[in-house]
RNA sequence: GGGCCGGUAGCUCAGCGGCAGAGCACGGGACUUUUAAUCCCUUGGUCGUGGGUUCGAAUCCCACCCGGCUCGCCA
């Protein structure tokens, strides 16, 4: 297992820099607090070492999945946890993370490890896009705390990052994504949690600036400090800066020019830091996030994972000034689409919520679950059959788990991958993968022939009637191939009746076929064929009476009405049109033959 | 410039020291009623390149090439 996912966290650990002046964790941080520092560390990264697995457990008998193989390093308690910006609509790639957390908090429980999963809203984070704001809240509200920014929807939310968090939650919930806490960082700061962080922070300042020179090569003045004062006159927290700390008090300044996307209102003076008045910067928040509720896992997006990015100034704040190990890291890699990021502003990579309307929770899951964490996932919807083949691999991977029989390869631990591909935690899983499932193309074919009852049709492939909940699956995947059909499917998988002339690939006829229409059109109008089956039959019938193969029947059929040489049933597919047009399109199809040989003779 | 991931069949990927594989696509066949369903068979390869280690390398090591993402503001 040289090459199994190897977070970063591990090696690092053993090099694990020492504070320049290692004392203990001061006198200010409230027992309760320290208390709990103290039992997650024992906890901690020490108490989970992924990697390692090596060679004995990959050849042992139960073949697992990345998630369970992560779980079996815990020891103790675990607490996974991760926080997200609410400034605006979640991308599908962003939910990779949720779904790895979720996964990963679903595993070790499944070992019997009492687990905690946690999802921060960082709604203190300052306001710094405009796009959703008019142009005169702009001036206004741009470097505000998110969570005192106004509800630009306007609809019953208390803030811009209420709104914003809400549209996510939802959209975790209902990809089966239920934290036992949402946190607001405004709650927190306001109960005094944070203060402890805080004045260790503004006391170890040099310290601090000491690692973001050493660890991120960036250089702050020498009076800078970490923490971001709320301006008391006009409430923005994006324009402050901090100079000096007198161990109670902060001196602020709000400077019109300190960033270039808010403008700072000119005021100054001493203030004290504590009780929400004052926010940590990101990665001091994040530190004290960590030690605050005692965090053992937390996984992260390539974007902080990168070394001397986030993830490793947080580390280095955490062990050096808030003098905790850091969580284990599960870097994880994103979601490209058609091989390039995906971007809103492009077009690529739909809002959650529209991709939704084509991947049902449990296949989206299964996307992003299925490949190791750190391998980035390359999907490409549109004009592919990228969706219809996830669907078959989560079926094939259901059929293996219900114990049938399945072509080809099984990547090891698929049981654990369909289990937690499901969006119930409890669910039966014997019961979800004996459930019958009609396959995806099939029913984006079936829904493009007039007249077809698809429940029926799929209740005779299944031989049986569907259950309750089979009819569940049913009804979510018609909807999901009809969105499929509209937006993203390919054009061989449109079907398109050529209502106004003969197709031209109808010149492709052969003599036999064409007798064979001719025949057909002969025996429609005598016996006037009423549904599919008649029209089956007769179609059966008359390619008999030629001694055509039934295939080639098909075929001329086919060439004649959809100027391709398959198509979907085509009793049916018939018996949904017009029926005097349809012989008008047989004579024609049988009469252009006549003209054809002619010509192919004359030549 | 630093980091991460990848380069194996047309496509998506598995394999990660012991005969180069799967699914899909393609091609052929079967099927008197599921005809874009289902079943069977076949084709398909310079495992990115060059070195090294080894009895043996797609697999381990080194160097390089290519692609993608990401960081060096802020969060």
């Amino acid at each position: 297992m040289a090459k199994s996912a190897s977070p970063s966290s591990v090696p690092r650990r053993r090099s694990r820099p020492r504070a320049a002046s290692p004392t203990r964790a001061p006198s200010g941080v409230p027992c309760s607090a320290r208390r709990r520092a103290k039992r997650s560390s024992f906890a901690s990264p020490p108490a989970i070492s992924p990697t390692r697995s090596s060679a004995s457990a990959s050849r042992g008998a139960v073949a697992m999945d990345w998630a369970d193989e992560l779980a079996q390093q815990a020891v103790g308690p675990q607490v996974v946890n991760d926080s997200k910006t609410p400034s605006g609509t979640v991308h599908v790639g962003s939910l990779r993370g949720p779904v790895i957390l979720d996964v990963i908090t679903r595993a070790l429980r499944a070992q019997g490890v009492r687990t905690t999963l946690l999802y921060g809203v960082d709604d203190l984070d300052p306001m710094d896009a405009q796009a959703l704001l008019t142009p005169d809240a702009i001036d206004r509200e741009m470097g505000r705390p998110l969570a005192h920014v106004p509800d630009p929807a306007g609809d019953c939310h208390a803030s811009y990052a209420r709104h914003f968090a809400g549209i996510f939650i939802d959209v975790f919930a209902g990809l089966g994504i239920n934290p036992d806490r949402y946190y607001w960082m405004s709650d927190i700061y306001p109960t005094g949690a944070m203060d402890p962080y805080i004045r260790l922070a503004l006391d170890r300042a040099p310290l601090v600036r000491e690692i973001y020179r050493r660890v991120a090569n960036v250089q702050h003045p020498k009076t800078w400090h970490p923490i971001g004062v709320i301006c008391p006159t006009c409430g923005k927290v994006g324009t402050t800066i901090v100079s000096k700390w007198d161990g109670e008090r902060v001196y602020y300044e709000c400077r019109a020019d300190l960033v270039t996307w808010a403008r700072g209102c000119g005021s100054s003076g001493w203030i004290s830091p504590f009780g929400g008045a004052a926010k940590l910067p990101w990665n001091l928040e994040w530190a004290a996030q960590w030690s605050h509720f005692g965090v053992t896992i937390e996984p992260g997006g390539k974007d902080l994972s990168t070394a001397g990015g986030s993830r490793d100034r947080s580390d280095a704040i955490a062990r050096e000034v808030f003098e905790r190990e850091p969580p284990l890291n599960v870097p994880y890699e994103f979601l490209n689409i058609g091989g390039r990021k995906m971007s809103t502003s492009k077009g690529r990579g739909a809002a959650a919520h529209s991709i939704a309307e084509v991947i049902p929770p449990e296949q989206l899951r299964f996307l992003f679950l299925r490949p190791r964490p750190n391998q980035a996932i390359e999907f490409d919807p549109e004009g592919t059959d990228a969706i219809p083949r996830l669907f078959d691999e989560f079926d094939r991977f259901a059929a293996a788990t219900a114990g049938r029989e399945v072509k080809g390869e099984l990547t090891p631990g698929f049981e654990a991958t369909f289990r937690y591909a499901l969006l119930d935690p409890e669910a039966d899983v014997a019961a979800e993968a004996a459930a019958f499932r009609p396959a995806f193309a099939h029913l984006a074919l079936l829904l493009q022939i007039p007249g077809v009852d698809v429940a029926a049709r799929v209740e005779a492939e299944k031989g049986s009637p569907l259950t309750a909940h089979e009819r569940g699956i049913l009804d979510r995947r018609v909807a999901a191939a009809r969105a499929w059909l509209d937006g993203y499917a390919p054009d061989t998988a449109r079907l398109t009746v050529r209502h106004d002339a003969l197709p031209d690939a109808a010149g492709a006829l052969e003599t036999e076929q064409r007798r064979f229409l001719a025949g057909l059109s002969t025996a429609a109008k005598a016996a006037s064929p009423a549904g599919g089956d008649a029209w089956q039959t007769l179609i059966f019938a008359a390619a008999a009476a030629q001694e055509l193969p039934a295939r080639r029947a098909f075929e001329a059929i086919y060439l004649a009405f959809l100027g391709r040489p398959n198509g979907p049933r085509a009793g049916w597919l018939l018996a949904s049109l017009d029926a005097s047009s349809v012989l008008v399109r047989l004579d024609e199809a049988a009469g252009v033959a006549v003209a054809g040989a002619a010509e192919g003779g004359a030549s």
